[in-house]
DNA sequence: AATCCGGGGAT
DNA sequence: ATCCCAGGATT
């Protein structure tokens, strides 16, 4: 009986590699979903999507993928197109920051590649936000390239291929597993469809909790499952430590009933999305404590009065390493002190307006600030008629 | 290697 | 509540 150790790790002949290959297409052609962004080769759609797809799950980029591709349908339109309605339409999707590089990405398409998507692998890695495992999920899905790809999905299941011990951050784990990702390629063509079927083994059957193994068309070529070793391969991630904050969001209402928004700026969570004034109140402890704070913040900011009113409603959402609870309150401006107008013109002007509730959808907000916009227009439409 | 960037679905 | 997700850039 052989001793384990990390180096027992599963060895591939070419033999086995061939049949890991047929099985996993033969496997995809029958059981693969049928995704928006399979549909073509476009490198432009493939594109989007996969800039869509870091970090966020399949079922919530669908949406956002078909409306994102309606309002820029060419690279050229979205290279094009204001920041803010590129920062519009990814409203609600998350690290946006992926949005403000594909726009920078687009206009280098525009400007330096003729407009056409680059079909060479460096220089679809040299664009912002294409990282090792972007472009060669474009190259070889649009073009076929032989290029390898690693992402969650295809690093459960080459861990559990390779049977390999440790957690998946590590360098040596990463290394293996880019090293297989190249082997499963086939010589010739072939490496786009090999990897679409691996990723959706991946996600579909060979998932982190009690993968289908019964079903899945490798299970008689996977170590992992011969040894029962599924739950410890790959190793489970150390648990995240939470820092918990509270934070107030007001609703400020102008005579006009326009609302006051303020763009967030660069350094600050959400920069460049819009969203109601936001105040760290995590020290305080008391509610008068709450109204003095909330109005030195708010005075300090935007050079005006404000007198807290009724709590509107609370949420709760994540920022990294952050647990917020989000505590939103309507307020009013102290008309004796100084105007509403002097207010938004405090700093840079433009980066505060007083935005019609029925205009709130045209403004790009982070998540928080469209689930105020839509709890505000519950209000509106239960007093309204 | 660690940290930052957000949000939501699944369990 | 907790885990996880078609990662990349920065330090």
């Amino acid at each position: 009986m052989a001793v384990t150790t990390p180096a027992n790790m599963k060895h591939w002949d070419s033999q086995e590699l061939q049949q890991l290959r047929k099985r996993a297409k033969a496997w995809f052609l029958k059981k693969g979903r049928a995704l928006p962004w399979r549909e073509s080769n476009d490198p432009y759609r493939i594109w989007i999507s996969e800039i869509m797809l870091q970090q966020t799950q399949v079922v919530t980029v669908i949406p956002y993928f078909h409306r994102f591709l309606q309002a820029f349908p060419t690279v050229i339109a979205l290279a094009n197109a204001p920041e803010e309605q590129v920062l519009l339409h990814w409203s609600g999707l998350g690290y946006y920051r992926r949005a403000k590089q594909l726009h920078a990405a687009a206009k280098v398409i525009r400007d330096q590649h003729n407009g056409s998507f680059p079909t060479d692998f460096e220089s679809v890695l040299a664009l912002p936000g294409i990282g090792r495992y972007t472009a060669g999920a474009i190259c070889s899905f649009a073009y076929d390239a032989r290029t390898p790809i690693v992402e969650a999905n295809t690093q459960r299941l080459f861990a559990r291929l390779l049977r390999l011990k440790g957690q998946l951050a590590e360098k040596p784990i990463q290394d293996q597993l880019w090293f297989f990702a190249s082997s499963i390629l086939p010589e010739r063509s072939g490496s786009g469809a090999v990897n679409q079927a691996v990723m959706e083994l991946g996600s579909q059957i060979c998932t982190p909790k009690e993968p289908s193994c019964q079903e899945c068309p490798l299970r008689e070529l996977c170590p992992t499952f011969a040894n029962g070793e599924q739950a410890t391969i790959p190793s489970p991630k150390p648990p995240k430590v939470y820092e918990e904050k509270v934070e107030a969001a007001l609703v400020v209402q102008n005579e006009a009933t326009e609302l006051l928004l303020r763009r967030c700026q660069p350094g600050e969570r959400w920069a460049g999305l819009w969203d109601f004034p936001r105040f760290d109140v995590t020290t305080v402890k008391s509610a008068s404590q709450l109204e003095q704070s909330i109005s030195e913040q708010f005075e300090s900011r935007f050079g005006a009065s404000v007198c807290l009113q009724e709590e509107l409603l609370q949420l709760k959402h994540g920022v990294t390493r952050y647990r917020i609870t989000l505590r939103c309150f309507r307020a009013t401006l102290d008309v004796s002190t100084t105007q509403v107008s002097e207010a938004s013109n405090k700093g840079v002007g433009h980066d505060t307006q007083w935005c019609s509730a029925s205009n709130l959808k045209e403004i790009p907000l982070s998540s928080t600030g469209k689930q105020i916009s839509e709890h505000l227009r519950k209000l509106l439409d239960a007093n309204g008629p």
